[in-house]
DNA sequence: TGTACATCAGTGAACGCGCGTTCACTGATGTAC
DNA sequence: TGTACATCAGTGAACGCGCGTTCACTGATGTAC
């Protein structure tokens, strides 16, 4: 549908979304300021009376990504019975996240493309992010739920575990594998995270 | 240095080396088949006497990328004492593969760019590496040390981990966070690794 | 409410660039006799 | 061992393309009086 005046009146958001739309059905590869222009139906001159270059378009994005992340961990971890069922739903969030919002999670993880160090916007809300497992695992601690000298490295296994199966996942190496894992990519998942209670209570 | 022949008798290797330097030092969105065929120190022609295009090459690379780590993780598994540890050595190899060979690990887990769908072999290879896993895993099912039905579950969370590690790694994160996690990447991944053994052993 | 004018947010043409790939070519190498 | 010839593996120029970005422009909107 073409516009009807001259101007467009909300081109920033219209770039952003047709940029996510862009990522998600052919992939970050296709993503040019040119192409993101043409989707939105505006000239390719357009976008840059909205962000000063491609890379800013992309930070942006990036930003808005962490930012929804934290919102969906910080709303499971309050969900939660105790602070160990907590962890546990962090970690289902953290994957649903990575399947719903597939173009966020491809591009929040592509430093090379959003420049995180030239935007600290970027940087500040992926710590935030972040920040949230960080004080979950905290709670555990202190519930008498998780041993204080085990706090960091449960963090980061949680971390990577989430991080590991949702990029698997998202890569289709979950389905390709399915004839030697036997049973659908979700229900693995789910199966997966349900052992993490038995590894947190471990005390080796 | 320049040729001192016309022909240059080792192309194909040179170009596959080539190709892996350019990922390792500038990044994988440095790779271009005349970029490489430069770096060769070849005219932008020559390639295609021994690729039939940009993905062909980029395809042979990342079967050679999963044949290495099959390799290696085959090698890891059996140097281990026991089915458990065996699993433990897979991870830490899984780890170390990518760190050590950054640029075929980097290209491997990008489908996009090696096509594996047209390159069978590519397919073979990577299944051949996720095959060592599996096997490992049924050692320890076969040896008592695992519950039977915890098998699935146990290859991919094993999987997940290890990829998730090696990803977060790559991408810098583990650097980044190094503030709130306290300690060095390598000493932390470390630990993570060494509480395996403690998630084996629970049966909930 | 109307008018003059500044500012905003588009257009579309243009720039230089590197890309993947093709092709006619040529020098080097291998093979048959 | 020498020669004729086929084949191999390079060169370098050329193709069309899409890219990021700039710029003079113009239509639309907002503001002061």
């Amino acid at each position: 549908m073409p516009r009807t005046s001259y101007h467009h009146g909300a081109l920033r958001d219209a770039l952003l979304t047709a940029c996510l739309r862009l990522i998600e059905t052919e992939g970050i590869g296709a993503v040019s300021l040119r192409r993101v222009a043409r989707e939105a139906g505006v000239s390719s001159g357009a976008p840059y009376h909205h962000f000063a270059d491609r890379a800013a378009l992309l930070a942006d994005l990036a930003t808005r990504g962490f930012r929804l992340l934290a919102d969906r961990l910080a709303e499971a971890r309050t969900t939660a019975d105790s602070p160990t069922a907590a962890l546990v739903a962090l970690e289902q969030s953290y994957v649903r996240f990575a399947r719903e919002e597939t173009a966020y999670f491809r591009l929040m993880f592509r430093p090379e493309l959003s420049q995180p160090e030239k935007h600290p916007d970027t940087r500040a809300a992926g710590e935030a992010a972040f920040g949230v497992l960080v004080e979950a695992v905290g709670d555990c601690v202190a519930a008498g739920e998780l041993a204080p000298e085990r706090a960091e490295t449960t963090v980061l296994t949680l971390w990577a575990l989430g991080h590991g199966l949702a990029s698997l996942w998202l890569d289709g190496q979950l389905d390709k594998r399915g004839v030697l894992l036997g049973a659908s990519p979700s229900a693995l998942v789910d199966s997966v995270l349900a052992e993490i209670d038995g590894f947190l209570s471990t005390q080796p």
